[in-house]
DNA sequence: AAGATGGGGCAGCCATATTGACGTATCTAA
DNA sequence: TTAGATACGTCAATATGGCTGCCCCATCTT
């Protein structure tokens, strides 16, 4: 029980401290990456989309994501279906950065998912779905519909 | 690969969430339970061997001790071997507040567990144990010699 | 006796989150 | 067509938990 507490401390840290020089250099911090991350994730995302995901407060978003349209990493369209809604959407500038960053989580995760093999992995997906609380689920299966 | 990111973020977050109500009515919060929680898996730990744990600076540590201090739920006592280091424990109301807490988080991971089976479990610490960086593992290693 | 180490502390700063209230544009349904 | 709900933006104020740089003392080691 304790072993998974603190694995999951230490993994989830030391995977994040992973990136951080990288967003250093731009100036931003991890608040911006997970907006980078899922939005890259999902083109088009809205904005009351993102604030489930991340679980944070309107004005919390809202100035990531004026940092991040000022860099221009972000641009925003209205909605078709519906005109009140943003679609947030990267830009090149941002897709690329975001694919930068992201390869260095994804060098992190591959040398541990080989280290532990395919079957490990599997167990680990497993551990973590069952972490996530009932409500939060259908969001996340969502976002997995196209990996 | 951006499945195991996720899974990560949000398995991460919302077990960390399950205690926050628990923290609050202390008025504390998660820097508190991260250096309760390691002073409670080891007791008589040192300062300096908390630092390396939680990976930040003296100065934030310090914040979050005297206020564990002051509401009665730590102890320090002169080192024996070398009378420099202060050994941490927890008071008698420290180890009461830190099981209760504990105990929110291991009902959560106790659900995961047992929906994903045992075979998961072990793949689940396997990746976890891989994100480990080789300069940290001693460490981490050293914290379950006493599970 | 000199230097290294463990720990404490000051001042100031930054990033990220919070609440509550209010405003505007737009959609939906009576 | 109008009333209410929704999506988003924004104000001000506040809290938390990090950081750096610098200096201090007690104690251990050589």
């Amino acid at each position: 029980m304790r072993r998974g507490v603190e694995l999951l401390f230490f993994g989830y840290t030391r995977l994040t401290r992973a990136i951080d020089d990288g967003l250093a250099e731009h100036g931003l911090g991890r608040a911006h990456h997970r907006a980078l991350y899922f939005i890259a994730r999902q083109p088009d995302l809205t904005i009351s989309e993102l604030l489930k995901i991340l679980a944070i407060t309107k004005q919390s978003l809202g100035r990531v994501l004026t940092d991040l349209a000022e860099k221009a990493l972000v641009e925003t369209r209205t909605g078709v279906v519906d005109r009140r809604q943003k679609l947030l959407r990267l830009t090149a500038e941002g897709v690329r950065f975001e694919a930068q960053l992201f390869d260095a989580l994804r060098t992190s995760l591959a040398s541990a998912y080989a280290a532990a093999g395919q079957e490990s992995v599997t167990g680990f997906w497993r551990v973590l779905e069952g972490l996530i609380p009932a409500e939060d689920k259908a969001m996340v299966i969502a976002l997995q519909k196209d990996i």
